[in-house]
DNA sequence: GTCTATATTTTGATAGAC
DNA sequence: GTCTATCAAAATATAGAC
């Protein structure tokens, strides 16, 4: 139908244009200007600029929950689930582009448009965390660390190197951004390494 | 004077507004009736909205920098110059409860709003990390990291953390949230630890 | 420095024809 | 399903008196 690929259009667009202004910089007419729509049409499709940004909002964060909880229905010990959960969050964050700018921004506004669905999903992930934590302190392996802690200290790294990429490309060149051209691989070595380190029993 | 009382309480109802609700969501004549003052006032002490968030900006940025550049000059070796530098930023986030979600903000749109002053102070906090990271390489107890990765991994979940706290208070009760009551210290305490275990040169 | 009143623009949203 | 035309509210900004 022509009408699933206008509603399929107008959900991309806004998806772009909520992550570069944020809710309420977004506009109605420019989302629907790059869906290549009729403004009229987008309230035809959903009721309101909340409502569609709540279903955008639930897509993103579905598809960050179902990524993370495959890690552990993939097996291995506590140290190779721990670190394919680091890759699992950035590689779910660089499919989605909108999503870390997205996130950020929720975080910030307070949680003002979560609604339950989106709640549930991020206690899916965490639920997912504590699950390779707990495996790993049974084994002896694992220290006794808050997963929240471990969840932020993973995440927000990845959701901010992602979504500064934009800010680091207009800042080349000028001194210590983007030195080295860093690469995501670099960021999720680094933080599968420190975060290993974090969590290990200490030796002693 | 009195003007400089109006005009000092517009800046922190501004920081506070601008803080819940984004550049665009934040709106004049709120910051105004916020600082109880008249909205022509606020156009008698600022060129425009655009000009106030950039003033409130570099105030933000520069405390950080400030901060963060205190750390070397109070010596020490470079371990325990790092673990101060975790606590340089903490504090500065913490001490200026606005200055995390604008950081945030700021990133997700692109960095819409920096000037070239604030873009100095970014070169600081980014120099002085260098320092340190130099210091500890030179005397063989440091491997080579990217600065930009190890400020990533300190700022992001600092920031993430402060931010999210009306988020986390509001989900309170419900599962993984805020499950033992998390302090601020205790993901400083983390966030040193794994830092200093990521960047340690790896005896063996 | 401070206020009232108001101009101007933008923007979310809808009515109604096709 | 799609479009034109348009409304009504909100929001930035200013003029001008005190």
């Amino acid at each position: 139908m022509v009408s699933q690929d206008s509603r399929a259009r107008i959900l991309t667009a806004a998806a772009r244009e909520f992550a570069e202004r944020g809710f309420e910089g977004a506009k109605v007419d420019r989302i629907a200007a790059r869906a290549r729509v009729n403004k009229a049409m987008l309230y035809y499709h959903f009721a309101n600029k909340a409502g569609l940004y709540a279903e955008i909002l639930r897509d993103v964060f579905g598809a960050a929950a179902d990524a993370v909880e495959a890690v552990p229905a993939a097996g291995g010990d506590p140290e190779a689930q721990l670190r394919a959960f680091v890759v699992a969050i950035a590689t779910g964050a660089v499919a989605r582009p909108h999503f870390p700018p997205i996130w950020l921004r929720e975080i910030a506004e307070g949680g003002r448009h979560l609604d339950q669905a989106v709640i549930g999903q991020m206690h899916r992930v965490m639920r997912t965390l504590q699950g390779i934590l707990g495996s790993g302190q049974r084994l002896g392996v694992f220290r006794d660390v808050p997963a929240l802690v471990v969840q932020m200290a993973i995440a927000a790294p990845l959701l901010l190197f992602t979504a500064s990429a934009p800010v680091r490309a207009r800042l080349k060149g000028k001194s210590p951004f983007a030195k080295p051209d860093l690469t995501p691989s670099d960021v999720i070595a680094y933080i599968q390494d420190a975060t290993l380190a974090a969590v290990r029993r200490r030796l002693s």
